[in-house]
DNA sequence: CCCTGTCAAGTCACG
DNA sequence: CGTGACTTGACAGGG
């Protein structure tokens, strides 16, 4: 099992996310802040070597305006030299990495233009991980997009979409369980057809839940992924203590994340804490990985009931407009 | 310095 | 119909 965190680290100094306005394009600007980019993901990966944090997510701002008309710039072979040095620096270290392209990015839209698009801003985030020489176990992770009234064509128009795409994407295309439409058991459905990963979101499972445990849904999922797509990843997090119903904390909870640990021992992922606060989560979850407590007869019942807690007890924010009770009760099922 | 309107992109639900 | 939320609030202009 490896530990991560997404695309930022706020103690550094420095950010890997990096962009400006679109009216503000200019070569100058770019290349600043390509460079400034570049160096502070380095910065970063030497960051978590030191503190044994082996997965990270690159941030889709790396290369602003990459796969946007405006940028002509041929970055791939201007920054290959350093691209290949992170990627070396990456296997050296043994990191996973992931990256996670934004909500725009839709391959099942009926709009053609804009699945074109969405492909176009897939292939610039294969190429990076490409011009880093990474193998197939470094993913683009994507949600299956919009429903259209009718989810059934939805999930065809994906399938069909996805074929369509080049195969350096292909192969490095996992997709995720999202919060409003498309539970585990669809991106199983679309993921068996296609023969590619799921990544299970253990929040989302929990807000759109498809009748499966937790665990259930981990064994699911981690049995899409091959040995070629290394070891599953499975994104964590859990509710803000206090805010509306969806809003991930801000800080790790003990508690709900030890154990969730404890799944770890049934089925191994490498686990990404999608979390406010970043790598001080991703520290101490390290810690708490470390010195992962014998198992204790007595939490066995309490283990066991958030094991098979299936998310009916959460319910989905709209429907549910007192969300401090909401909270209260997804706060209740996690502790009792 | 601080304030705030706005930001490449899509979809959905809320009010 | 306008706004917020979403993997990540930050940029940029004005006072």
């Amino acid at each position: 099992m490896k530990i991560g965190y997404p695309c930022i680290n706020r103690s550094i100094g420095c950010r890997g996310d990096r962009t400006f306005r679109l009216a503000s394009f200019t070569s100058e600007r770019f290349h600043q802040t390509v460079r400034e980019n570049l160096d502070c993901l380095q910065q970063m990966l030497i960051y978590n070597v030191n503190h044994e944090i082996r997965f990270f997510r690159i941030s889709s701002n790396l290369i602003p305006f990459a796969s946007h008309d405006v940028c002509d710039i041929p970055w791939q072979s201007i920054y290959g030299p350093q691209f290949r040095e992170i990627g070396a620096y990456i296997r050296t270290n043994n990191i996973r990495i992931s990256m996670h392209p934004g909500q725009f990015t839709v391959i099942n839209s009926p709009d053609e233009e804009i699945v074109e698009r969405s492909r176009r801003e897939l292939l610039y985030h294969s190429e990076v991980l490409d011009l880093m020489e990474l193998d197939r176990t470094a993913k683009i992770q994507i949600h299956i997009g919009g429903v259209y009234g009718d989810k059934e064509t939805a999930k065809r128009r994906f399938i069909r979409n996805f074929n369509r795409l080049d195969e350096a994407i292909r192969k490095r295309l996992v997709i995720e369980n999202d919060d409003v439409n498309f539970t585990v058991q669809d991106c199983l459905a679309i993921a068996s057809e296609l023969n590619i990963p799921v990544l299970f979101d253990i929040f989302h499972h929990k807000l759109l839940p498809d009748g499966r445990s937790v665990l259930q849904a981990m064994l699911d999922t981690a049995a899409t992924w091959r040995e070629i797509d290394g070891l599953p990843m499975i994104d964590y997090s859990s509710q803000a203590d206090g805010e509306k119903s969806g809003k991930h904390s801000n800080e790790i909870e003990r508690k709900d994340f030890s154990y969730f640990l404890r799944l770890l021992n049934v089925a191994d992922f490498d686990v990404m804490l999608e979390i406010k606060d970043k790598e001080a989560s991703a520290l101490n979850a390290v810690n708490l990985a470390a010195s992962e407590p014998r198992f204790i007869a007595a939490e066995r019942q309490q283990i066991y009931r958030w094991i098979h807690q299936s998310g009916k007890t959460i319910e989905r924010k709209g429907k549910q407009h007192d969300s401090t009770r909401a909270n209260r009760r997804v706060k209740q099922s996690v502790t009792a």
